[in-house]
DNA sequence: TATTGTTATACTCTATAACTATA
DNA sequence: TATAGTTATAGAGTATAACAATA
């Protein structure tokens, strides 16, 4: 029966998923963004102004791809595109101050939601269930990898 | 500092959706089938043939959705459009030796990843972790419910 | 020559609205 | 009148390829 445990708790986890990623993109929509622009936005947010090469590489996506991502981001106000300093082939691509307080709002609605989510689980409880989390997670990345190389 | 533990809790559960999203991705490719398009097939092959009505019930999308779909499904040879036996109006989408043959292949390889995934955790980490799963997932739920009310 | 970003083109998933054929 | 499915239209995300300007 080991197998059929297996298959539930990959299929409890994917279920898992699922909901989750609802529940965040109907937050993202509320703020007028998309997962895919919020992406982008977040990672402007982190790591400061980029060129749209580094934010391609950043999001895994197609130079042709961040062109529209980042049209729909200035005409929607959360970002700019400011002439590059040294290169002037490129685009800095940079947070508007809407665009910075919308990300405000959105760590901190995070924060909110891991808070509804795990505060009622006993700490062991939740202890236990993070640890397996990183068991899960170090064998995924390890398959992956495993899986790059063949 | 509860509440930065939650967060990174949160975070890595998201983080772990991310790659086992691109894992069934990647999968799914492989016998050229896209995520939508698998979710069809998924449900024909649980409940045996629908009309395009019940699977658009069935998966949550508009009937203009399910045409477009279904015509994919059928150009690729998994699925057929049948004449609905009392119904005039309505087609009965069926799976074909094709569509059946790679379903079968899907729950087997499912079960060899959750396998890869979960086989090298000890029981009893496995058990926690599982646990601490349906807590979240019930604890999500509720949430849900409470946010549909409001 | 190589790189940055754009335009051109195409495919997938998604939606609403109008319309046809049947209940 | 209501329902099943299609056509019409539109928008978002994704990709490759060709091309301009600049390194």
């Amino acid at each position: 029966m080991r197998l059929t445990d297996y298959t539930h708790a990959l299929d409890r986890v994917l279920e898992l998923s699922v909901l989750l990623n609802e529940d965040m993109g109907d937050g993202l929509a509320a703020y007028g963004l998309t997962p895919s622009r919020a992406h982008l936005v977040w990672d402007l947010h982190h790591r400061g102004p980029r060129t749209q090469r580094e934010l391609a590489d950043a999001v895994g996506v197609s130079a042709r791809n961040i062109t529209g991502l980042v049209d729909a981001l200035v005409a929607t106000g959360f970002v700019t595109r400011e002439p590059h300093p040294t290169d002037r082939r490129a685009t800095l691509v940079t947070l508007t101050a809407q665009g910075t307080e919308a990300t405000n709002s959105l760590v901190r609605e995070r924060e909110e939601f891991a808070h509804l989510l795990f505060a009622t689980m006993p700490p062991e409880r939740l202890e236990a269930f993070a640890g397996g989390l990183e068991d899960v997670l170090a064998t995924l990345k390890q398959l992956k990898a495993a899986a790059q190389t063949r």
